[in-house]
DNA sequence: TACTGATCATCAGTATACGTCAATTCGAAC
DNA sequence: GTTCGAATTGACGTATACTGATGATCAGTA
């Protein structure tokens, strides 16, 4: 049986659970109130103005339940709009509000100092090839965290809605 | 703005969120029914006889309050018990049944063949690099969450103050 | 004995994350 | 036009995770 920490599951908890402290204490400083969720989703839904949920959870990566309690904050706080469709009366239309665009505008370099805390104890190159390998193990195992679910639906990340 | 890819706390979250997923993948598949959290608090009360919560939580850097739903699931299944500490009545000493000593060796091959999902993406070189660059990022911004990872004091668990 | 501060466990509240099921709606076949 | 399969969303249950608060207990002190 191996030690902790040479298993890749749990440096990978370890390594997200710091990453969310450290998103919040940057966050929190500038006197915003968003999770990293929250964040994404708001940051997708300004890229693709008039969003539907399953969409946005694909762009992103998101389990389709979740999406609605994150996009129910947003909206509780004035954040994102959420109207039903014209086109299609099931799908929920996501917008921006004003207060949404300050908000990212104002949480931005937050998100940024977040990121660089995370690194900061690699040197640039270090960073450059961790981030690399961690793109390449992910991208070869994408797809698992679908595995249990009905295979009819499609794949996380398109839909070329 | 930076893309998703390009930014280390999304890549953080989702990497983890396919370890778990590949996790219960593989440990389902050999018929046991624990979550990435209970394996490891069950193998470190399997390493630590007698360790009390916190001493545990402290272990596997896991936040106090998430510690007792955990060991309340574990010993519901009969795989763990939990008794007020006669030295400290404030403590509850953990020990592992002998089903949870079956549960731990019947779930291990399954562990660490999810282990080896996860990095399949690399070279063993570059897997190697990887969990190193990994440690050496968290090992420099450990202590930014509230859950921090403590080492045991004593062998056998005991924390004496 | 009583007080004080620290420690251990737990609970309430909030948020993420996933699975199942139900309700609604859409598109297409009949 | 009604029925049927598919799709979108939401409600509910379970599990992890952290903040803040509370109760119980321990250790030290007056």
């Amino acid at each position: 049986m191996r030690d902790n920490d040479q298993m890749p599951g749990h440096l990978a908890r370890r390594f997200q659970q710091i990453a969310v402290a450290v998103f919040h204490a940057e966050v929190e400083a500038v006197g915003c109130d968003l999770t990293p969720v929250q964040y994404s989703a708001l940051l997708a839904i300004h890229r693709h103005p008039g969003i539907d949920q399953i969409t946005l959870a694909g762009l992103i990566a998101y389990d389709r339940t979740t999406i609605t309690g994150v996009v129910d904050r947003l909206a509780r706080k004035g954040l994102v709009t959420r109207e039903v469709s014209g086109a299609d009366r099931r799908a929920r239309v996501l917008r921006m509000t004003p207060d949404g665009g300050r908000e990212l505008c104002r949480v931005q370099p937050a998100v940024e100092a977040a990121q660089e805390v995370l690194l900061s104890g690699l040197s640039p190159a270090e960073a450059e090839s961790f981030l690399e390998l961690l793109r390449k193990a992910i991208g070869a195992v994408d797809g698992r965290s679908r595995a249990k679910l009905r295979p009819a639906i499609g794949a996380t990340g398109e839909r070329s809605g």
